[in-house]
DNA sequence: CTAGATGCAAATTCTTTGCGGTCAA
DNA sequence: TTGACCGCAAAGAATTTGCATCTAG
């Protein structure tokens, strides 16, 4: 466990908000300046390993890694990309329910919810209410 | 509705096999020899936009393409990469569950099995047995 | 002292974009 | 005829790798 390692998994506990790499390089960064993107990569992939961290793969882009390893399930945002936690255990009937359902051996499951953060909600709000008043372009500048 | 965007699509349906880009391109490309894998993703999308096809974002890795647009659950082969079809409708209480446990506005779930598939189940089946024999990192090329 | 970790730069992989030429309505 | 589409090449974004150097044990 070098100094990079600890601080790296330091922060990912402190931001607590599923940090994607690029994230975790800007946070730790703050505290050692001279890191670079590859020992971040290197060192999650290291965290990984040791069972310190988990990697989350929400929808297709980038890597997300959360401190907690117990196995749980995320909400998404549509809009932002944040990831957040579900408070509940995983269910373990899904697993079986397809265990007939396919020749597979089902060794696990995920479940993400998709939706919209209380922030984004707002601004989907200000958008629809804008439209009523504004051509729509003016207005619609951000993806979903 | 183009010519490559025709066979894009009639590959698609043909594969069956929830092909990436780079698949869809190397069938294509047996029919259209000139295509080009910037066509192939300019046509996925359109092919998206018009809901001829949808995307799969299973892991994080490539995109898979689907010629099901109807809403449907996959398993996807830890070993291989491989993904398929669940033959059940999505159980819209997972959403309704989890309305009342966060404070998104929920809009969507996606639920992912990942096991093994058939012919990777015997893949494992074979190097179990031959670990008995042989030392282990003789055969473990294969990732997971 | 030495194996393993680091920083830097360059390479990979997947996907997107700019642009001049082409095709179908 | 003309706007949409194509192929090619080059650009981007995320991640990985090669290598010389450094550092913790």
């Amino acid at each position: 466990m070098t100094r990079q390692r600890r601080v790296i998994l330091e922060e990912i506990r402190k931001l607590d908000c599923h940090p994607t790499a690029d994230e975790v390089y800007e946070a730790v960064r703050k505290r050692l300046p001279r890191i670079s993107m590859s020992t971040i990569y290197r060192d999650l992939e290291a965290l990984c390993d040791w069972g310190k961290i988990q990697v989350l793969e929400v929808g297709c882009s980038k890597k997300h890694f959360d401190a907690d390893t117990k196995d749980h399930y995320h909400v998404r945002c549509a809009r932002c990309g944040r990831v957040e936690n579900l408070p509940v255990q995983p269910f373990s009937y899904l697993e079986r329910a397809f265990r007939d359902l396919c020749d597979y051996e089902v060794i696990g499951h995920r479940l993400e919810l998709l939706g919209l953060c209380p922030a984004c909600q707002k601004a989907k709000e200000y958008r629809e209410a804008a439209e009523g008043i504004i051509d729509i372009d003016e207005v619609s500048g951000e993806e979903v």
